[in-house]
DNA sequence: ATATATATAGTAATGATTCCTATTACTTAA
DNA sequence: TTAAGTAATAGGAATCATTACTATATATAT
């Protein structure tokens, strides 16, 4: 993966936010630093950097978001005011539990608690 | 929601498997029995089911997957052949904690263990 | 049986994401 | 410092899941 402008931005916008954004926020953010970057270079960056481990991606929904936090975490999903927010849940006894009683190997856990978060009381 | 065909249909192909399927297998399925029901058709009274809390919605990835099976428990994908699979995680530990450590009201919660089943050992 | 409202089939539209391709721009090695 | 060589880009088209539209059909209450 060899550098490039474009790229820099990307990474750069993602790592300025706590919002998780979608492609299409961190396309408009990049426009006003770089006008004519395309949205396909969002998307196959954004591929990129995720293969590269410099960024996570949340699929849950219809829009993919993304994450500068590599660090394993799991998210809460504010379903008034849509905001996603970090929240730390030790995993490694669940994964060893599923290993034992399935059989099966974890490795990647996506939890979202989806609720009403503290600005709606 | 009065009464439909199509609906009773659509909601026993959904009962008879454990796969978790997808709109697009359901409305395959579907056809079988009643050759020109549509896809929105499909769409529709797969909302108007969960809706009225007759079905499930995993919403991870870029497709929504339906489950029978109401009661709330988690799942275990597959990452080598796809196949989604049923876990109970008691859960009402997790979501008092997220309660008072960010005063965040937990309806819902999905939990996604994404790795390699025991098919390929 | 009739009226009314809800559901349907078929098709068009939407929106997120991916694909295509001619051109540009990193990188490396003369 | 050039000049390949090749990965990356912009712009646009295509794809695919899902939703919207609408004329017709059907369920249900009276
Ligand atoms: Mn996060
Ligand atoms: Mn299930
Ligand atoms: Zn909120
Ligand atoms: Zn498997």
């Amino acid at each position: 993966m060899r550098y490039s402008r474009q790229r820099e931005l990307i990474h750069e916008v993602i790592k300025a936010t706590n919002t998780h954004p979608t492609a299409n926020w961190i396309y408009k953010q990049a426009r006003k630093k770089l006008a004519n970057i395309s949205l396909g270079t969002v998307y196959r960056n954004l591929d990129q950097l995720t293969d590269a481990g410099m960024i996570n991606v949340i699929t849950e929904g219809n829009m993919s978001r993304y994450d500068w936090n590599v660090i394993p975490h799991q998210h809460l999903r504010c379903s008034v005011c849509g905001k996603m927010s970090d929240i730390e849940i030790p995993d490694g006894e669940i994964k060893e539990k599923i290993k034992q009683n399935h059989q099966f190997d974890v490795e990647k856990v996506e939890m979202i608690f989806v609720g009403t978060c503290s600005d709606h009381n």
